[in-house]
DNA sequence: CGTGGCAACGATAATGATTGTCAAAAACGC
DNA sequence: GCGTTTTTGACAATCATTATCGTTGCCACG
């Protein structure tokens, strides 16, 4: 038992998880994903999308997202902190950065004395090409 | 046939789940809510509470949030666009304006080219009562 | 190279909030 | 009051997500 405890352990159905949500644009769900592996001749349980996109979630290497309407979207990031401005039409989403949206949040919080502050920030609107 | 069919009628149940808003401080479920009002001895369905609860969103008369977790969290706001300050711990909710933040908003999307555009924003923190 | 521990897997059942259904009741206009 | 139309509300249905738990396969160490 060494002591960095990691455990995480590297197993075929995470890696194709994993490459899957590289070579995918925007967002989907993980009931999406996983017919995807599955057409792909991928055997992975959709009880192992979840827990592997929660995973991947909360190391923080994918964004999730809750549009109304009920399912969680995922989708593989860049790196860094950044928002997203979403079509409500087709999807198509920009990711976009606001540092001075990310400091003012933190001064808003701060006059309030709320502390360990984190943000959630998204978009909506029309792209150009659903305007038409 | 009148295409102006709104025709919303003025109700005991509807009545109730408004003053209730009115009376209530912070972010509730629509199930807390309807347990409050059996708790009242005001007899209202639960499909009535969610109803209702949406002809005010819809209405913008009442705010929703969706919380990581589950439920959606209902609650009377001031008028006008703002956003919220929640505590993680104990609910505790703040209003904030910031006008810098929506015409930034604006401003992203237009650069893309996005129209119709509107935006959801929530900070999350921890209040100095739980800070403690 | 073999083996054992332990985390991950995965089929299925369970959960639980929200939505649909539809007959009965209540409101509103006249 | 009366008829029409909306609304109500008990219940069933939906459906994404989570829990369960026996099995599988990874990995480290001997």
């Amino acid at each position: 038992m060494s002591e960095s405890g990691a455990a995480v352990r590297n197993t075929r159905q995470r890696s194709a998880v994993s490459a899957l949500l590289g070579e995918m644009e925007g967002f989907h769900s993980a009931q999406d994903l996983h017919a995807m592996l599955r057409q792909r001749g991928e055997r992975v349980g959709l009880t192992t999308v979840y827990r592997t996109l929660q995973g991947l979630a909360d190391a923080g290497e994918i964004d999730v997202m809750r549009p109304p309407g009920g399912e969680h979207l995922y989708r593989r990031c860049s790196e860094g902190h950044h928002h997203h401005l979403v079509c409500r039409a087709c999807g198509r989403t920009v990711e976009v950065a606001g540092p001075a949206v990310e400091s003012w949040a933190d001064r808003v919080a701060a006059q309030h004395g709320y502390a360990d502050v984190s943000h959630t920030l998204e978009i909506f609107g029309t792209c150009p090409a659903c305007a038409r």
